[in-house]
RNA sequence: GCCCCCGUAGCUCAGGGGAUAGAGCACCGGCCUCCGGAGCCGGGUGCGCAGGUUCGAAUCCUGCCGGGGGCACCA
């Protein structure tokens, strides 16, 4: 159990022997650390159901919980803030279980679910750009969160391989008489931008893409011939991306691995009069009678007698229900599809291939703007292949890399190891730092800088503890039983890392990365203050300096868990 | 027109109904022969506006102003 559940369990049971919610005993770390280490601010929420003053109840919590061998301290302050303070020799003691336990001190959930990551599909018409970056790397860490909690997490990228923008290439890769073995990325990253603007003007050309993307969706031989060759050269880029960045999938599925049940899909809602034809299409009505607003009918054919994307989501549900057997799925796409999902959600339950006991989330996330606060664009208004960004990032860290004389003898294989490690963990901390609703400015000098709230920082804090436990071993020194803490700097250090179970539980509850990210930078500043204050190698009290050594540990364990939590990787040395 | 999101320090952003709203960047100053200076310490007139709910509002509700996004055969 983690000291924030035992700490509010206590504060519940002083509630219940007053006849009281034991909901009321949340204790939080304190808001003024200054006055005390935790606080709770239950009496006064408890006030009005009681009818009671809420100083009254807290004064009677805080004798109820001052009666505790753990406790130091509990009182009262304000209109009925109860604040409290642990024993050193407690802290002690919880440091010393926590920093031993596999979880540091997470539980694990209780019931395990299945849990689906979708990452929103590459288009498989174009190379990743920047505005894939958001989805892969928050959806790779959600499935990491939910990993840790023992949930049983299925990571799909869920490929853009079945729609229209499928029919728009072939069609113009034979219209270009272009032999399909030799269609390279390039040839893709050309003909995509060409064949859209030219759909919108060319009203025969967008019919011809419209038939082309039916006789692919049909099973016509020489569509699909195009069709693979092209999906093999952008999932080769995709694959070289994702191996950048880090970030494995389980499947590697795309739209397209559902084509063998859409026939019969479509047939069975159209006969059991959940879908109806309308204007030539046959569409799903998703409204319900307490709508505030009107919504389109999702569309599961089109009038051309083409699949889309809403009919390749509704089947993948049916998919993952089915043969997956999820409990729960995350869709990690931008906020701009709300509205889709909201569709795809309400046509599922309607059909009944999403039962009740399935959850289906949109975890929708803000668009990544330029400095100028409009989408991201290279200057000469082109988007930015991510594949680029990486290679910038990594640069500016090779670059700072052999600006460090520290760093001069290590062998080159080793350095640009480093360099990739820590752009990547400034690109990927950069990202997982917003709050995943907002739309946030990408400044490529901000990512490149390496210094303040930034990947590499927390990357050079648990170096740092790496450096120190290794002299230490050199010099025959172990770490030993943790101690009660003696100066501010120890204590501080203490109470930041035993708040990491309550930390990853808030990031798991609200599918948001930015507290873990938030909070490893905490934990860092706080271990450099210590690593400033408190000189472990050169303590003179031997019990001491190995009881500062497993804090070491401890905090090394701790920001290397956060890390991989956020799919940063910790160099040795750097 | 309808719906959704956003508006917090010069800039980029955090912030769980709770006490005195925080970081980073930028700028200025400091860090002892000492575990790694990608570090540490110090320097701050800011929650778009107006109502409401509440013991208590950056947070919840309503309206307005400003910005972004979405509104059936693209993904």
């Amino acid at each position: 159990m983690s000291l924030h559940s035992h700490l509010s369990k206590l504060a519940g049971e002083a509630f219940a022997g007053l006849g009281l919610d034991s909901e009321f005993g949340e204790v939080l770390p304190s808001q003024r650390p200054e006055l005390a280490q935790f606080q709770c601010n239950g009496a006064m929420q408890a006030a009005k159901q009681a009818g009671r003053a809420p100083r009254e109840i807290a004064e009677q919590v805080a004798a109820a919980l001052s009666h505790h061998p753990d406790i130091a301290k509990a009182e009262v302050a304000g209109p009925g803030f109860i604040n409290i303070d642990l024993t050193d020799e407690a802290l002690a003691r919880w440091a010393q279980s926590t920093s031993q336990d596999d979880r540091l001190g997470f539980d694990r959930a209780g019931e395990s679910l299945t849990v689906l990551v979708d990452y929103g599909g590459p288009n498989v018409a174009k190379a990743m750009h920047v505005g894939h970056l958001r989805a892969t790397i928050i959806g790779d860490s959600l499935a990491r969160l939910f990993a840790f909690a023992g949930h049983n997490v299925i990571r799909d990228p869920h490929f853009g391989d079945w729609g229209f923008q499928m029919g728009l290439l072939i069609a113009t890769v034979d219209e270009q008489k272009i032999d399909p073995s030799t269609i390279t990325l390039a040839d893709l990253q050309r003909i995509y931008p060409e064949a859209t603007e030219r759909a919108r003007e060319d009203e025969d050309f967008a019919d011809l893409a419209r038939r082309t993307t039916v006789a692919l969706q049909q099973g016509d031989d020489d569509a699909r011939e195009v069709w693979s060759q092209m999906k093999a050269v952008s999932e080769s880029s995709q694959r070289d991306d994702f191996a950048n960045l880090g970030v494995e999938f389980d499947l590697w599925y795309g739209e397209s691995d559902v084509a063998d049940r859409l026939n019969g899909l479509i047939e069975r809602l159209e006969n059991s009069g959940v879908a109806e034809l309308s204007d030539g299409a046959l569409v799903v009505r998703v409204d319900r009678p307490d709508d505030n607003r009107e919504w389109p009918p999702l569309i599961l054919r089109s009038s051309a007698g083409a699949s889309l994307y809403s009919t390749t989501d509704v089947a993948t549900v049916e998919m993952r229900v089915e043969d997956l057997h999820v409990d729960l799925v995350l869709y990690v796409v931008d906020h701009r599809q709300g509205d889709h999902f909201t569709q795809v959600f309400r046509a599922a339950r309607k059909a009944g291939i999403a039962p009740d006991t399935v959850t289906l989330e949109h975890i929708g996330f803000g668009t990544m703007n330029g400095p100028d606060g409009k989408p991201f664009k290279t200057r000469a208004g082109g988007v930015v292949r991510l594949g680029d960004v990486i290679e910038m990032v990594t640069n500016a860290a090779r670059r700072r890399i052999d600006e460090a004389h520290i760093a001069e003898d290590y062998p080159e294989e080793e350095r640009d190891q480093i360099a990739r490690q820590v752009g990547v963990a400034a690109l990927k901390f950069g990202d997982l730092i917003n709050n995943r609703a907002s739309d946030y400015v990408f400044d490529l000098d901000r990512f490149s800088s390496f210094e303040g709230k930034t990947g590499p920082y927390l990357q050079y804090a648990a170096v740092r503890t790496k450096s120190i436990l290794r002299k230490a071993a050199e010099q025959g020194l172990k770490a030993g039983e943790m101690l009660a803490p003696q100066v501010d700097a120890e204590r501080d250090l203490i109470l930041e890392l035993l708040r990491f179970p309550e930390v990853v539980q808030r990031s798991i509850d609200l599918r948001a990365p930015n507290h873990v990210a938030e909070y490893a930078y905490t934990v860092s500043g706080t271990w450099n203050r210590f690593f400033d204050q408190c000189h472990i190698l050169s303590e003179p009290d031997p019990a001491r300096q190995s009881s500062w050594l497993a804090l070491a540990g401890w905090t090394g364990d701790t920001i290397e868990t956060l890390l991989h939590l956020l799919g940063i990787e910790v160099p040795d040395r750097m």
